[in-house]
DNA sequence: TTCAAAATTATAATCATTACAAATATAAAA
DNA sequence: TTTTATATTTGTAATGATTATAATTTTGAA
């Protein structure tokens, strides 16, 4: 559901990020498309909107909402950027014909591989690719 | 151990590549490098033996090595391409302090979600990122 | 209202990768 | 061996995503 504005200017005072115009309509857009968008997808959607807005300001707000723990990148193809607003651990997979990314859930922390145990790990990932049911089956 | 020039060659062919000189030195350098070198780390080193080495070989031949499934590419950081020669799967620790790309052991295939039931999965992927012992205890 | 700091914008610079055409090497045919 | 067609390599230009920079605008406190 559509977060309220309070929601949404609450979730970056919290994290000390001015909420700004720009920065509140970009994590809204984040919210309500939980689908991985690329920089140019949340560009040209919200040009609509705010017809000023600069790509630069995109990138400097993925950045800085990235520091601030708030959305997660996905680099599943090299030179194809996405951005998560899902931080919580959970897997991906990227359809190799439609290009979707879909979640599913997965215990990562079952995998603690011995042989790192000296290891100080923040960051666990898991992709998969091959083809979606969407594609199999048309 | 230093693979001879007659199992490169066969290597190359079985996989129907032609085996020329440059070709045969890459895939040599990728066996003698199993530390996810980058598409720079490949070409400066080969320039020293080949000083006409292009870089366009470099790229053209690994592309031909990925469709071959001769090696692996590792998309961890944005912007930071390298190759694996270690087809089979395993996991990759890739440390933020000094950049070192760790492989370790793990049983992918135990991860199959249900939620990815009608998938068709031809490619899992497993990568964390911290800090490694050598640069913890330094 | 004034003013300094922060954010946004437009533009240029960077850099990895890809595209392309010319030069070279390879290997089969004559 | 020589010829010839094909594949590979090379150098250079083009592309495209990201970053850097400086000017402009916005913000919020005094
Ligand atoms: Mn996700
Ligand atoms: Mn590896
Ligand atoms: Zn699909
Ligand atoms: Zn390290």
């Amino acid at each position: 559901m559509k977060p309220s504005f309070e929601d949404l200017m609450h979730e970056l005072v919290i994290r000390k990020i001015r909420p700004s115009h720009q920065r509140i309509k970009i994590l809204e857009y984040l919210m309500e498309h939980p689908c991985h968008p690329t920089v140019d997808q949340i560009f040209n959607d919200l040009q609509k909107e705010i017809p000023t807005l600069s790509k630069s300001t995109v990138y400097n707000t993925l950045t800085s909402f990235m520091e601030a723990q708030l959305v997660r990148v996905i680099t599943i193809e090299e030179n194809e950027t996405r951005y998560d607003i899902i931080t919580h651990n959970h897997g991906h997979f990227k359809c190799d014909s439609c290009g979707a990314i879909y979640d599913f859930k997965i215990n990562i922390d079952d995998f603690t591989a011995g042989e790192l145990s000296g290891f100080q790990i923040y960051d666990k990932n898991v992709y998969f690719k091959g083809i979606c049911p969407k594609c199999l089956y048309k």
